[in-house]
DNA sequence: AAAGAAATTGTAACTCAGTATCAATAAGCC
DNA sequence: GGCTTATTGATACTGAGTTACAATTTCTTT
């Protein structure tokens, strides 16, 4: 099957749900897939206003958890109280590396975690669905600063 | 060196940053550490106080900070909007696989991810100070209530 | 042991992300 | 085009966590 778009996929599960394709929605996913990074609702109501896109927040805040169900974007928390999203359409399954102090992220993927999902089913009788490394550091430009401070 | 209670630990903790001791802080820390297992702020205040120790939330609020910092408790989400903390001092670092419908946790622990922080310290020149692991699926009870359903 | 500086407490007000309510509107099926 | 029902935006609300502040307590100094 040929590669379909965000808002093709998206328009098929709405339809399969018996939802309805509004103007709203689809500027808020055409909004979401033109960012190439993690975003949070704040930032993306900020920047549709600035276009001058008006949908409401509540309007974002409910339609997130259909882009999640649908397989589209994925939370991320990246620490206390704010939530991110990413991307997950088309991409492949990574874990995140985050500077402690600038909070800059670092993707990678490891065909280790795979090994380790395997072995967890089997020794505790789950079915696995996924899973999410976080590993938290200092960065090489924050390690600088810390040693001349 | 002798094993030190998390109460001396966390005596020393305080007095090197020229904070003080009150029986509050006491109370809160010897509830924290009869409880074994992953425990919130909401939880703690309620047996807190089912057993007539009257300390205020925000006082458990504050002093939370504290014992992560003084690395006695750290924090774990498993889910969004919720937050549990854990002891650590005197407990070897772990994962966690949760299951997704009942929220059960499993604790477990992987030589390879050691490897890997050290694959990416270099790869990314990042000091690694910690990671945090979620596994995410369906324990076995959970399956066949589905598989019933 | 008393005094005094400074930290801590509890209460209550506040913040902020996210949710629920509801009347007005619009999508999609006939 | 008409009708059913989902969706929208505005607004009110919720709940976790924070902050301000006056009253209190710790801890150091004498």
């Amino acid at each position: 099957m040929a590669f379909q778009s965000e808002l093709e996929v998206f328009r098929k599960f709405l339809k399969n749900q018996g939802m309805r394709y509004t103007p709203e929605r689809e500027a808020i996913i055409k909004e979401i897939f033109s960012i190439h990074d993690h975003f949070d609702v704040d930032g993306l109501y900020i920047s549709m206003r600035r276009k001058g896109l008006r949908v409401s927040k509540a309007s974002i805040y409910r339609l997130i958890p259909l882009l999640i169900e649908a397989n589209l974007i994925a939370e991320v928390f990246f620490d206390k109280g704010q939530t991110y999203y990413e991307h997950i359409y088309g991409h492949e399954h990574h874990c995140h590396l985050r500077c402690k102090e600038c909070n800059k992220i670092e993707e990678f993927s490891d065909p280790r975690l795979k090994d380790l999902e395997k072995e967890l089913s089997e020794r505790f009788g789950y079915k696995i669905l996924t899973h999410k490394l976080q590993v938290i550091g200092i960065c090489s430009k924050c390690q600088a600063k810390e040693d001349s401070a």
